[in-house]
RNA sequence: GCGCCUGUAGCUCAAACGGAUAGAGCGACGGGCUUCGAACCCGUAGGCUGGGGGUUCAAUUCCCUCCAGGCGCGCCA
């Protein structure tokens, strides 16, 4: 919330410059700091001390309690603890700003061939953050996942399970090489023989709906509702993919070559054309995905996000390309890449590919770890980091596991609480503010109210981690504090005082893990 | 061969848009409970940020090049 009036002050002044506020490193004086005389320096070609002693004394708010330079130029800001705590007891703690848009998040989209895998498990986790982070700070945002429950891979699907079918009959079928080998296919085969079978059609809708239903209840055991499913099917239905190539063709990009129907994604830096009709007049999956798109961009989003994992990045040139040439800017979709998940269960490394069936799903994951910490896992790492996920340390109940130890300042500040009320702290009484003016009672207050500042980044960013890390971090902040300050104490105005600052650290904390889809418990 | 991602402490990772002395956790070593929850806290050791060049007042961050690892390069989805 300073950093946001910082900001505020020295645009009224230089509304031309790109401003950069920045934290200020320990052991110095100030909270935050600006580049601002750097970039003037440039410019009136002076020096940037003499720039930013002009400035500084140019500079006042009620937010800031003391403003000074330092060499090489920086003018860093020191936080007016009074306006801080003020705010912070006005409950302004996030930065909500109403109708900042709406925006539609797309992720997981596994087909429905099999289980959910880890990497869909990492998306799902960070899709589902990041929809709920969005929400909280003022934008609509929904979660969107899209069914391909068309095209060659249902057709293998159904054979796959035939067989299956013929092989508990007795007789003899190989699953064809591209087919699916796993052995999740045997109990949907024997629910179809317990129905008395069905022919190749029906086949194939049945088995795309029975997954589509384990999914749904596997992503509901790790607390991820979907607000849409789209099926490919009907994209297709409502003759979207036929707009696309109509649009595509308008404007120029599209061209026959061997019998097929190419589009000019060269002409947008793809390495290659790319089909959108076979020679058997079959739509690809990228005309499909363009019809689709459409239909999501007729919905009236402002914003189309895409999480998708590491091996489809050779398609989003095809996706983006289109889209622009169609004539809708290039803004409007931002794709994600959600990287690898390696996986380790006593010093091995469990391997994950869906066609030799040696699959660590999802289901598989949670039976063995919590849900909280599957998320909070999945959440301390940047989109683009690899993930090494440790289910050892995941099933330790210990100060190694971060989950635990977030959770535990949370936990300490409610037992805190409760045992000032029974020593008679009036909570509902109005805090004295002036009261608090330990070092550790201002760090911990400091860093509070930061937190709008951490999910502006974070939203901005696309990146929930960044909240995980922030977590970890008040909480290492709070039991610092916690060690040298005693909250309850005989004098109960200072008590008071004091419970205000942790309630607003616990506020933080179930924000926070809510944000993640982590439980928060008042007790553990 | 082309494209994308990655390379930071023994291990797993931070450091948005270039900013000041590159930070945490785990592991190692040494301390701290008659006091609000020790699932906690404090201290010490540990770094040519993969190598080399460049741009800049300022580079872990941007550009070039080399090295190493991962992934992708179908008229599959």
């Amino acid at each position: 919330m300073i950093r946001r009036e910082i900001e505020r002050l020295l645009n009224v002044l230089f509304p031309a410059e790109k401003i950069v506020i920045d934290s200020v490193p320990r052991g110095r004086h100030g909270d935050y700091s600006t580049n601002l005389a750097f970039l003037l320096a440039k410019k009136k070609h002076a020096s940037p001390m003499k720039i930013a002693d002009e400035i500084a004394p140019m500079l006042k708010s009620p937010a800031l309690s003391r403003i000074h330079v330092e060499e090489p130029g920086f003018i860093n800001f020191e936080i007016a603890l009074d306006y801080l705590l003020k705010n912070l007891g006005e409950g302004k703690l996030l930065p909500v700003i109403k109708d900042r848009g709406r925006i539609l998040v797309e992720f997981v989209s596994a087909n429905p061939t099999g289980p959910i895998n880890i990497v869909s498990a990492r998306a799902a986790a960070v899709g589902d953050s990041l929809v709920r982070l969005l929400n909280k700070i003022g934008y609509d945002a929904q979660r969107e996942y899209y069914v391909n429950d068309t095209g060659q891979q249902a057709e293998m699907l159904a054979i796959s399970v035939a067989r299956r079918m013929r092989e508990i009959a007795g007789e003899p079928g190989e699953i064809p090489e591209h087919g699916y080998h796993g052995e999740y296919l045997i109990p949907l085969a024997r629910e179809i023989i317990a129905q008395g079978g069905m022919e190749n059609a029906r086949l194939k809708d049945y088995a795309v709906n029975y997954f589509v239903e384990r999914h749904r209840e596997t992503l509901a055991r790790f607390g991820v509702v979907f607000d849409r499913w789209a099926r490919e099917s009907a994209v297709c239905a409502g003759e979207y993919p036929e707009t696309a190539l109509r649009k595509l063709r308008a404007a120029g990009k599209v061209f026959e070559q061997d019998g097929a129907v190419f589009f000019r994604a060269t002409d947008y830096g793809d390495n290659r054309d790319r089909v959108l009709v076979t020679t058997d007049r079959r739509a690809t999956y990228l005309l499909n995905d363009l019809g689709y798109h459409l239909h999501k961009i007729e919905r009236k989003y402002d914003r189309l996000i895409n999480l998708l994992g590491p091996d489809h990045h050779g398609q989003i040139k095809g996706l983006v390309s289109g889209i622009t040439a169609m004539g809708f800017p290039a803004e409007l979709l931002e794709i994600i890449i959600i990287q690898h998940v390696s996986f380790r269960k006593d010093g091995r490394a469990v391997s994950m590919s869906k066609r030799t069936g040696d699959i660590f799903t999802l289901d598989e994951l949670i039976d063995q770890v919590p849900v909280d910490v599957i998320r909070f896992f999945f959440l301390m790492r940047s989109c683009s980091q690899h993930l090494d996920f440790d289910i050892d340390l995941a099933l330790k109940q210990t100060d190694e596991n971060p989950v635990y130890y977030v959770q535990y300042a949370h936990a300490r500040i409610m037992s805190i609480i409760r045992h000032g009320r029974q020593q008679g702290i009036d909570i509902d009484a109005a805090p004295e503010l002036g009261l608090i003016e330990e070092p550790e009672e201002i760090d911990l207050a400091k860093q509070i109210g930061r937190f709008d500042e951490v999910l502006e980044d974070s939203a901005r960013n696309f990146e929930p981690y960044q909240i995980t890390y922030y977590l970890i971090d008040l909480a290492r902040n709070f039991h610092y504090f916690y060690q040298r300050v005693k909250v309850v104490t005989e004098d109960a105005r200072l008590s008071r005082a004091r419970i205000f600052l942790i309630e607003q650290a616990a506020r933080v904390f179930r924000q926070g893990l809510e944000i993640l889809g982590v439980s928060c418990p008042d007790e553990m």
